[in-house]
DNA sequence: GAGAGCATGTAAGAGGTTACATGATTCC
DNA sequence: GGAATCATGTAACCTCTTACATGCTCTC
């Protein structure tokens, strides 16, 4: 369960709230390759505390609402460390565009080529909001904890940029046979 | 729902069982882009057949169990159609593996070297696995059904390959990066 | 005699998403 | 006056996975 370690991970580095995960850990550098819904980050924390690799205490505030402060376990961090150097399958993979593309010939090119452009869009998105994030290049890391965040930023970048270069091709395929079959159409 | 859209592909295609669908279709193609339980299968082509967007006929067989036979309707088609047209968001990515390295830092460097050159056995059978499929190049595709195959498989193996060249710089990475806080230790 | 192929299913559970609820304070 | 921030939660639902069950035929 990724989750649940990728919590864990983050109460090693310093205790803090279910809203503080949310908020200022995955949804600034974890949630790019693990995505965590706000409902399954505070169920997740139940489970830790009751299976004791997490404690949590209520911190009662006055002008805001109280919180629980997590922090972990000497058997959470066990748990953490057995679980980073146990090997894993890849999960399975799924991509809905590589299905509608697989069965395209059941609608017009132009539509086909419509939902390609739409997906570069969304890739070309996603790798400016990568690019905008700021971490030493791999051989200036001072320490670890960077090395990790820029080996896996460096994933993120390399994979959008494949996906954008073979959205193209598969453009340009599209686009280049349809002549073959159909009388000649002027596109765009 | 992509499951349901890709079976419905397949039964554009032609009738079958779910059987078929699962043993000749999915596993065979697109499994790859889309992995299909067994179980899924059937309790989807149910819920096709109550939607009204494919309907089944029980064929009798005296030496073999009975089978379901399933067509898509015409309701069936539309669907599919209209699914196939429409653009759509990518779905969360999610890694493990990224999670592993993002917090790398808790454990031995020699482990974590473990868990990303079991991950490029992983990426690298598959890789293999993908580069035995026998579909001719983008230029020399006789219909639009082969070039949607060939094009999901240039995904595929775009991708598997990228997905490599990155286990190995991040390999290389931690390694180079270690004998700057600890004292030189020999690897392998 | 064992195992693979054919063919369909049930039951239970894990993990994730969506919609909704509460309520004070601070900022524009 | 409205939106954002802080902070936690419930209920219902969807998709997918795992484990198990049945039973005949054909091949080695």
């Amino acid at each position: 369960m990724s989750l649940m370690h990728a919590i864990l991970g983050f109460l090693r580095r310093e205790p803090q709230t279910g809203y503080s995960l949310k908020n200022d850990q995955f949804d600034k550098s974890v949630g790019y390759f693990w995505p965590a819904d706000q409902t399954q980050i505070y169920k997740t924390l139940d489970k830790l505390v009751e299976s004791e690799l997490a404690t949590c205490e209520v911190e009662i505030q006055s002008d805001r609402p109280n919180r629980k402060i997590y922090s972990i376990s000497k058997a959470g961090k066990l748990e953490l460390e057995r679980w980073l150097s146990e090997p894993s399958d890849p999960p399975p993979y799924r991509e809905p565009l590589l299905v509608k593309l697989f069965f395209s010939e059941y609608v017009k090119t132009e539509d086909m080529l419509e939902v390609l452009a739409n997906a570069r869009l969304h890739y070309q998105a996603h790798l400016d909001e990568l690019t905008s994030i700021e971490i030493a290049p791999i051989g200036k890391c001072n320490s670890r904890e960077e090395l990790g965040a820029r080996l896996t930023l460096e994933m993120g970048l390399q994979s959008k940029r494949a996906a954008i270069a073979w959205v193209d091709q598969a453009m340009e395929a599209l686009e280049s046979f349809e002549p073959k079959n159909k009388k000649d159409k002027k596109h765009k």
